[in-house]
DNA sequence: GCTTGATATGAACGCCCGTTCATATAGCAT
DNA sequence: ATGCTATATGAACGGGCGTTCATATCAAGC
């Protein structure tokens, strides 16, 4: 049976995405097979090729939508313009994205070794563009004399792994807590960056 | 033909852990076969069986001591008296740790989720006993007035995500680099917990 | 020198994998 | 009503998986 009501390409596909996206985060993208994928979706696993080639091209889609929305969503924010401002925008951007999307940012970190080579050039080159917002705004910071770090590179891979690593172990619990979040890490930033001591 | 000359259990067994360690390490516990594993030992697969009982013995063994080695290694370090002398220590040695045994540690957080249940509370619980480490000196620190911060396990949590991600791009490069490593991470730490500018 | 036990083989087991394909159905256009 | 096309089935493919086991070989003990 084909067609049956209610399931076309625009309800099955992403549903597909959805089924894999999940299951991936949870338990990783070699121990997921297409017919654990399919039976998620309530379809026989040869339905999966109507949408995608193979199981490597549902990954790499995963992935590089995710970094896509992830660059977009950074472009949409609005920036204050001094230095230390927009480095807390970013700091609040980053947890809170990586708090509401936790699967697919874990995925985004996590399955990069699952990628065939070429499809790691792609992803590893948008992970790379983001990295680097934060560095230019470090770099920025410091030509301002708003902050003031020793290895402007270092800081910024040491933000990145201490900012998401929120995702091992936050699990939403309302808006005010993730609020709080924010600015608890926020403070911290701050401090690493700043050296000065922020009131309570 | 068993028993080739110098083929022993000393030998073999060892042999075996440190090619699951690395293949494990490299492309994931799911995505590695035990005929790969026997393969870079240059034995059957059916001879891994004589000295673990299946493929997740091999890997809880491999994650179980590293976390035993893990403990053991800290408690035989020789700490300062004072609170931001041990935090000190505390952060030097998680970096040297983590940089001298990157596979090891980079399994022990990953393959967390193939572990199964009664293996993954063993695991988590030593896994925590290390958080417990840090989270304590924190205490401590503040308990002396000598650190300031405003949440005692968010900022275990943040530290460790900190420390941890110098395994995901940092690489031996002689003794002079890790020294710098240890020291630059140094300073951010002191900073993020006692808000004071550290002196260059 | 013979026996014994540890060490390894390699074939075999049943199972699940990713992927393909002939076939069937369901909704749409005519 | 009829045909067309998108959508899905389910069986099949070759292959690799984890694991077991009868068998063989080697080193050591008597």
């Amino acid at each position: 049976m084909a067609r049956k009501s209610g399931s076309h390409s625009e309800i099955t596909r992403p549903r597909i995405r959805d089924a894999a996206l999940r299951l991936f985060a949870r338990h990783g993208f070699a121990a997921v097979s297409m017919r654990q994928i399919a039976a998620e979706v309530g379809v026989q696993a040869g339905a999966i090729y109507l949408y995608f080639e193979d199981k490597q091209a549902l990954l790499f889609e995963l992935m590089d939508t995710h970094m896509d929305d992830l660059l977009a969503a950074w472009e949409a924010v609005v920036l204050p313009e001094d230095a230390l401002g927009r480095l807390r925008a970013f700091t609040r951007f980053h947890i809170a994205y990586h708090v509401e999307r936790p699967d697919d940012v874990f995925i985004a970190y996590m399955e990069l070794r699952s990628l065939t080579p070429g499809n790691f050039a792609v992803i590893e080159t948008k992970r790379r563009a983001y990295e680097r917002i934060l560095e230019d705004l470090l770099e920025a910071g410091r030509a301002d004399g708003v902050i003031d770090v020793e290895d402007v590179r270092i800081t910024t891979m040491a933000l990145i792994a201490m900012l998401t690593g929120v995702n091992t172990w936050y699990r939403e619990g309302g808006r005010l807590a993730r609020e709080r979040l924010e600015r608890i890490y926020w403070g911290m930033v701050e401090r690493m960056i700043t050296g000065a001591r922020v009131p309570a």
